[in-house]
DNA sequence: CGCCAGGACGCCC
DNA sequence: GGGCGTCATGGC
């Protein structure tokens, strides 16, 4: 990754990045593409950070009225521009599913996002559909003004006031988060530093949340790239792919390699 | 119309 | 422990 400022704009050059793979492939649900002049752009938020970046060709991106400064502090974390995705990618093509996945989408990267929000959005994704999570997701931050609503936000609500979000059976669930979290009964941050079998259990200790939503919050959330989340694409990939597990030396990046997965199954019979 | 969705939960055995 | 019905909503 290189970068260089001009006039209000971050000018950046980076392999193994596509805007469209990355940032429409499920693992978040608030970046919007707009049209615009150039080939590809989304706009959306990290916490209270707005942003809208464009793909111009291949390699080359522009992060729209962005200081270096902010780019910096905020989105070269966020990109995870600090991970060597080619050295990745290179490790995951020993196995040859893998190999067509990352051929396929080479330019998922993993987003470090928030895990407060990570949470809430994969506790809306249960037995759900990625469009209509967007759309939960797109009222309850309307609701707010445009930005994500916090802990504290929420657990002022009922599950009953949530009905603009027509979440369904999901409401109560939103709401028991937000209580747990706002009271510190649930502590995000302490469990991003905990052994990560502690931390599931910490996780489920929110109603509505289980096995896979817990998985999703220590991947997408904390960035524990060891964590699996396996939903109904991921559990066809096991069976047609790997009937004898998983390859075991890709452990430690398990996840990220899921996302290369995901994406790959879903999008094969399209 | 029916089937499905980045599932969790309660109940049953 | 595993199997099964239920949950609310709407995309397709």
């Amino acid at each position: 990754m290189d970068y260089y400022v001009k006039s209000n704009d971050v000018i950046v050059s980076a392999d193994d990045f596509d805007l469209d793979e990355t940032l429409d492939c499920g693992q978040a649900f608030r970046w919007k593409k707009i049209p615009s002049d150039y080939p590809c752009t989304y706009t959306g938020h990290f916490l209270n950070t707005p942003l809208t970046v464009s793909q111009t060709d291949g390699n080359k991106f522009i992060f729209h009225d962005t200081d270096e400064k902010t780019f910096n502090d905020i989105w070269y974390d966020y990109f995870d521009f600090g991970t060597d995705y080619s050295e990745l990618k290179k490790q995951f093509s020993e196995d040859k599913t893998l190999k067509k996945a990352c051929e396929f989408a080479g330019g998922i990267r993993l987003l470090r996002q928030d895990s407060w929000e990570c949470l809430v959005s994969f506790i809306i994704s249960q037995n759900n559909n990625i469009p209509r999570i967007k759309g939960i997701i797109d009222r309850l931050c309307g609701h707010y003004g445009g930005i994500f609503p916090t802990a504290e936000n929420l657990s002022s609500e009922t599950p009953e006031s949530l009905g603009y979000l027509r979440s369904g059976f999901r409401a109560r669930y939103i709401y028991d988060a937000s209580r747990k979290v706002a009271e510190g009964e649930v502590s995000l941050e302490k469990i991003s530093a905990m052994p990560i079998c502690e931390a599931r259990a910490e996780l489920k200790k929110i109603c509505g949340v289980g096995a896979k939503v817990a998985e999703c919050v220590l991947l997408f959330g904390m960035h524990r790239t060891e964590a699996f989340p396996v939903d109904v694409w991921i559990k066809r990939v096991l069976e047609k792919y790997y009937p004898n597990g998983f390859p075991e030396y890709i452990e430690e990046n398990q996840g990220i390699a899921q996302q290369y997965l995901f994406h790959y199954m879903r999008n094969l019979s399209e």
